[in-house]
DNA sequence: CTGTGATTCAATCATTTGATGGATATGAAA
DNA sequence: TTTCATATCCATCAAATGATTGAATCACAG
């Protein structure tokens, strides 16, 4: 059986899909408080009666796409994944950030909504994100600080999760901080990498070689 | 003449004190559309008209819990500076990332109302954060990162940025990885200093003698 | 004690917002 | 053509929410 999730994702121009777009987009600016249903259906350009029609409530819609951009997020990961597979971990650092960046540069409202997820509380609260502690111990896992999925050290869980939210941070903070460092878009994009690369490799490779 | 931020500085049993000090937790936990003037109210104890008299509207409060959260987080970075004032870099560092942490862990709502301010939207926004670039700088310059406060080169401001912001995330998503890690709150806390210090130190002592 | 300004609250208002019901359109199947 | 499921919109509702008004209460100087 499909959800409607899977049905959206099959087929891109479909009013699921469209509606699914807008309110990633519109709940990663503004938040689940901040958004309104009649926000997102004007983005869409239909009535806010289609939007429930399609999605139930703003609740659900809401997970919906808590899910979606989870699923996307654990796609790219396998891929890079694959990308630095077998290479040495000052490499596989290098790798990682450069595409792990340029790609939610592509998709900010991926870094938006999970930094909202993290740090905000919403009035009426369901956990929908019990995997991300998966994510963060596959990324352990491929960058060789631990053997197994199960069983990852706190310590190491703490440190992937810092490198995994300094990525979102200037992702979704680029509004904020391009304007304080005051350069264009393409710089900042290199800057975040090198920035990123200059504060993480340092503190791997050592302890590496340790 | 005094505000009445100042005014309600002076007098921390005042009901201005008490309701901003309500304002700033709420406001922290569930950001500026999370967060209704009645939850407020209810939290001090009042009604909600009295909250009105004494400080104007929803807006009016939400940025002076601003201006009020940016002036104790500059306050405590001044008495940082002090600490560390002479020492060698790896030692400023280390202590820096003691005394700022456990201070945010005693007061999350500073890092939670931060974050939200660089990563989400209000729907109607005006800047009230022009103080935070001034933070950085004197950051840097207080690291030896840069000369004088004026003209702080990007790679810097960058640099200063992917410290504090990395503070300010284990400070403020305490909730959720605390539980990703599953260990008590003393030890998160520990666990938040060691990772910091594993991340940061190498990344700035390693540039430093190069 | 009295008067006066400051403070607080109950009641209420206007708007926003999530949600629904019913009418209409579209197109495929019978 | 008729029938029926799907999809869309218009009108509207009920609750939530920011804000205001006016009366009651308090503090205290005279």
């Amino acid at each position: 059986m499909t959800t409607p999730l899977e049905k959206a994702r099959k087929d891109p121009e479909s009013m699921k899909a469209r509606i699914l777009d807008c309110a990633r987009r519109i709940f990663g600016q503004y938040g689940f408080h901040g958004t309104t249903t009649r926000m997102i259906a004007q983005a869409v350009g239909i009535d806010i009666s289609t939007l429930h029609y399609h999605w139930g409530g703003k609740k659900d819609l809401y997970e919906s796409v808590v899910v979606d951009i989870n699923k996307d997020l654990r796609q790219k990961l396998i891929e890079v994944e694959k990308a630095i597979h077998g290479l040495p971990l000052s490499e596989r650092l290098d790798i990682s950030i450069d595409l792990t960046t340029d790609y939610l540069f592509e998709h900010p409202e991926i870094s938006n909504l999970i930094l909202f997820r993290y740090f905000g509380k919403t009035r009426s609260n369901g956990n929908i994100d019990s995997i991300i502690p998966e994510f963060a111990a596959d990324i352990a896992r491929s960058m060789g600080l631990a053997q197994d999925k199960k069983n990852v050290a706190p310590e190491t869980m703490m440190k992937v999760l810092a490198v995994m939210n300094s990525i979102h941070n200037f992702i979704s903070g680029e509004g904020f901080f391009q304007d304080m460092v005051k350069v264009e878009r393409e710089r900042y994009i290199a800057l975040v990498k090198e920035t990123l690369k200059f504060i993480h490799i340092p503190a791997f490779t050592q302890s590496d070689a340790k």
